[in-house]
DNA sequence: CATCTGATG
DNA sequence: CATCAGATG
């Protein structure tokens, strides 16, 4: 199949944005993320033209389903920084990092051994900020894994996240894997008991917000329904736009005023998720 | 994918025979047998056509990875009775048999409880034969299997093919996982020690034939090199020849007379094997 | 290299 | 409906 028929024109689609802040500074810094279901599927699909087309300054991939030895070759862009992670489970989970310019420090995990055996966060420090990508546990069919991720990962990460921002200001990005209100799925009725739409997982992202953060698209475009990010890829979802929001840039409240747009590429193809962009003026 | 392009021109070719007996019977049974490599994706490749457009009087099926009760419905073909059997194992081994004649029996195993859990053998009885379709087990990568194929199964295979050769004469046929000697295979040398062409299996097929029973396709082309009816898809064996005969009608030398032809269907494509025919004047 | 299952999402 | 791994061939 050509990248044509998988990723409808690209090429011609449009990722330039005059975007500024609510007090007219211009964007200057992009950052985009994107769920892509396994980098290796990915890469046949010809997934990595988003990244030329985009061109952001760095781009956070989740859910890479490979491990670091086995990323392939062809994953290296010319202009970037390329950080990778993984777990202990060959073809699971698993994120990634592109940086065009090289960051002060990348780290991995968030500091819990009980955590960082899945390859879910890539930290990487700047002058400014960190710049946080995460791809956060699925709680799974049945909720077999709600109260690790509500109870132990929610709450460790509140801590990771709280420390880092008492140094600098925070843009955490990536699968939330929470839909935080109604507005962001399209079928909150039927799904309060699926992973994703449980009051458990809502209730546990808002405590984080609480801590002095924002949904940047949230905040941007409160009343915006339909607006997702994730389509399961059974029965045409994506063709019928049942989808949800799991997907995010959350910001130190201190970077509101940098904030320009926080955009949802919902037309370019390669995963069940679409990538997110974000753009500041720093 | 158009079936056109996984099989191509199976429309244009000639399945027709003008083959007769060496005394000059034109034939009037004809048997296909075919290992397709898992049912549903040999379906999806419209593998099924190769039945409407040969139009046997049978064809046996080797390798169907089914279970019974997941068999599509569209294997059903119009004029056809079909039988099927699957083991223990999801997902493995395997076989069918469609007749448009009703058989007067049919029968699966060998009638012995250790062999009889993977599916691998379909007995049909008729007025004057037996048609016995069969999967035999693979020895394995590293032989683990060897001496259970050699030692077990051969041995209690002869023993079933010998009580029915005693009432009937048995047309015994499916891919018998040997090829017999060095000219059934491209490359004897390298392959001494692989599952399909060590001296165990290929001197208990010796010893099987030896029972009274004939390898129709040998008999009738003694000098016949590069004729395979299997191809590993790795490395394009196929494209290259790089083949072995592993398919087989076995006859009871009683039907010697009756045989017309026996031949390869070398271009029809679906799965790593082809099927192959053989005429009878019964 | 291609088929399956079974886990995961 | 897809991804991946691992078994099997």
């Amino acid at each position: 199949m050509s990248s044509r028929e998988e990723i409808p024109s690209l090429e011609a689609m449009d990722f330039s944005s005059s975007a500024v802040t609510s007090d007219g500074k211009p964007w200057n810094l992009k950052i985009a993320s994107w769920n892509i279901n396994g980098i290796r599927a990915w890469m046949e699909k010809n997934g990595i033209s988003y990244l030329t087309s985009e061109k952001p300054d760095i781009l956070c991939l989740q859910e890479t389903k490979c491990d670091v030895s086995k990323i392939p070759k062809t994953c290296e862009v010319e202009g970037y920084h390329a950080y990778w992670s993984s777990g202990d489970t060959e073809g699971y989970a698993g994120t990634g990092m592109y940086s065009k310019t090289k960051p002060l420090d990348v780290t991995f995990g968030i500091g819990k051994e009980k955590h960082d055996k899945e390859g879910r966060t890539i930290t990487a420090e700047f002058e400014n900020y960190y710049v946080v990508s995460t791809y956060v546990p699925n709680s799974g069919r049945g909720l077999p894994r709600l109260d690790y991720r509500t109870k132990e990962w929610d709450e460790d990460f509140r801590e990771y996240l709280k420390k880092l921002d008492e140094k600098k200001p925070v843009i955490w990005c990536g699968d939330l894997n929470v839909a935080h209100q109604e507005i962001d799925l399209k079928n909150p009725k039927g799904n309060k008991k699926t992973a994703g739409f449980t009051p458990q997982e809502r209730e546990s992202f808002t405590e984080t917000l609480g801590m002095g953060f924002f949904d940047s698209f949230r905040h941007l475009y409160p009343e915006q329904t339909e607006a997702y990010t994730f389509w399961t890829y059974m029965g045409n979802a994506r063709g019928k736009n049942v989808g949800w929001r799991l997907d995010y840039f959350v910001l130190s409240e201190r970077l509101k005023h940098k904030l320009c747009d926080s955009v949802i590429r919902k037309d370019v193809m390669g995963s069940d998720h679409c990538p997110i962009a974000l753009f500041l003026a720093m």
